[in-house]
DNA sequence: ATAAAAAATACATACGTATGCATGCGCAAT
DNA sequence: ATTGCGCATGCATACGTATGTATTTTTTAT
């Protein structure tokens, strides 16, 4: 590097003090408009730049936003959920949008991440991204609460902890899809996803899914309930297992896209025509959706939005404003895996 | 924030200088053991965290590198090539494994992104992620040369430019995939991508494919080339005037698995069928490839391979080591969509 | 013309760490 | 006993900025 140029410099050229020249490129309405201008002028000439660990140090303000995406340990390492790939690059727009870098971490759940990046001064509030399915998740929010870090996650609110979630409304979300499964003339319907032992947004999109069945009298049979977490192959295996099931259906509800792609493959594979002998809808809305054979219907949930409402309200936390859990909608994309 | 312990509180607490606690945390052997073990037990007790603004100030490292990804400016900001954000998963894996941390930045390639993350000694490096098909590149790698900012790029090599490149051998596998297509017995072959204003990995691509044809005795048609850019959308539209062209065709190589993507659309919404009809080859290995019907056989490029080998190599260049441009081969990855 | 008020600038310091240099201490060699 | 040496630690300072306070300059009011 070229010997950096420092404040001084500056200040030194312009014929003014340091504390000028910081004033004069912070817009302080405490210097003169010309003397401003002058030096703004020669720091664009020097190209300098503010050195921001001496900014941060100064003002305890970093300027930079935390994301941790916590990946299914169960995963390949190199895969990653497409559905968090979204949202980062959306969270990633929102934060410079604001203004704020992003640093992006991947995390394994492990030991310290929750002391991490506020502590050492590197961000100045932390996005949480993963589903909530691990088993210390509560515990270690509880230690990040303790330690008033400014933190929002992604995800169905956490009750009894004053956390800031927001989510999308898994169990309208799963009634919704459901409900347009079932004009479509399906009876019998299977469901793919981790119920039991997943994550609880999956729960509640099994828990909206068997409310509209009830709602339009149908059965819901738990032979056709089969566990499964977001990858495509954990869905073609659970398809597998339930096509050799033997029970009958004619619909099969995903918790997730991914999971609806596998199942699609392995019926398919098993000879069945989608959406004639066999409706499928996934959940999320990632951008292979569209491009699956059939194209697929399925739960929108908004990226883009939920990407800057995380931000917006890590940094309302971060200014010392109040921020409210917030639950969005999803909408209901109508392709043609079920039949309309 | 709870009131934050400084190195001198440590210091306090374990009665001993602040530049010994400094000294005892960075593992310095100018500290006695027991003295070391001390300071460390004191300082976990006390869940202290080194500031990493002073820290970063005194050193003149951030521990940090800055990953600069280039969008095509014609895609909505809403959507990131799947490829790159791959990409920008193995790269945030291969620092963290380096013990870097990684500050994520979308850029419009527009005005001072050059300047910006080494300049304000928030990072210590930089990666350059994109296709290199936009008319001021060059230019601006110049200035960053100028600067001596440490930086490494993928794509294809800079011809004249002493940058660190890395990339995959994009002639190498336009040409893979295409004798693999000819092997089936295709005669009449469309490409589907940008060759004369687009970027240069797909002019590569280009050529390889035209290699391929030449050296199998094979017609290369001009008017079976049609340029579309790496959206499905792009593809789709591109295949829809391939099919109007008119012009005879058995196969279609496209730059991109996005563009394969949208052109098999195109293509089976004409009625054709994959692969008796057409065979249709894409190029990336995007997650989505293995889940197209039929699952589409691409040119693999190791994603995890190439993050390692730009953290590697940026990380060479920051410690003042020489490195060198890498070129990395492709895999044909063989699945359904040309007929083996 | 002079005092007071306002505006513009300079001075001094703190943010928290890392490190060159000085110091102190114990011990061996003279 | 004095010198010398190595080891462990403390002292002092610098990294570059931002900002409270002091100071100077300019303007306004009398």
């Amino acid at each position: 590097m070229k010997s950096k140029q420092t404040s001084f410099d500056i200040a030194y050229r312009a014929g003014v003090s340091q504390s000028t020249v910081s004033r004069a490129l912070r817009n302080s309405p405490l210097v003169n408009e010309e003397t401003r201008r002058r030096v703004q002028e020669i720091a664009a000439e020097l190209n300098y730049k503010v050195d921001k660990n001496a900014s941060s140090l100064r003002t305890q303000q970093s300027g930079t936003i935390a994301l941790l995406l916590f990946e299914d340990p169960t995963n390949d390492d190199s895969l990653i959920n497409p559905f968090f790939l979204s949202m980062l690059g959306s969270i990633t727009r929102a934060s410079a949008k604001k203004g704020y870098d992003l640093l992006v971490s991947f995390q394994q759940m492990s030991n310290d991440w929750h002391a991490d990046f506020e502590d050492t001064r590197k961000a100045d509030g932390i996005i949480l991204l993963g589903y909530g399915d691990y088993t210390d998740y509560e515990e270690k929010l509880v230690k990040l609460i303790e330690q008033e870090t400014h933190f929002v996650r992604w995800g169905a609110d956490v009750k009894g902890l004053s956390v800031v979630s927001v989510g999308c409304d898994n169990f309208h979300g799963g009634y919704q899809v459901t409900e347009h499964v079932i004009k479509q003339n399906r009876k019998n319907f299977a469901f793919l996803g981790g119920v039991t032992t997943g994550s609880p947004e999956f729960l509640d999109r099994y828990k909206g899914h068997c409310q509209a069945l009830k709602d339009n009298n149908l059965n819901v049979d738990s032979n056709l309930q089969i566990d499964a977490v977001s990858t495509d192959e954990s869905g073609y295996l659970a398809a597998k297992k339930l096509l050799e099931n033997g029970v009958a259906f004619d619909a099969i509800c995903a918790a997730s896209d991914l999971i609806a792609i596998g199942a699609m493959r392995a019926v398919q594979e098993a000879g069945y025509n989608i959406p004639n002998d066999i409706a499928v809808v996934g959940f999320d809305d990632i951008a292979t959706a569209s491009f699956t054979f059939p194209a697929m219907t399925t739960a929108k949930q908004d990226t883009v939005l939920a990407g800057e409402l995380l931000v917006d309200k890590l940094l309302q936390l971060v200014s010392g404003e109040e921020a409210q859990t917030q639950l969005m909608p999803t909408t209901l994309v109508v392709r043609k895996s079920c039949g309309s």
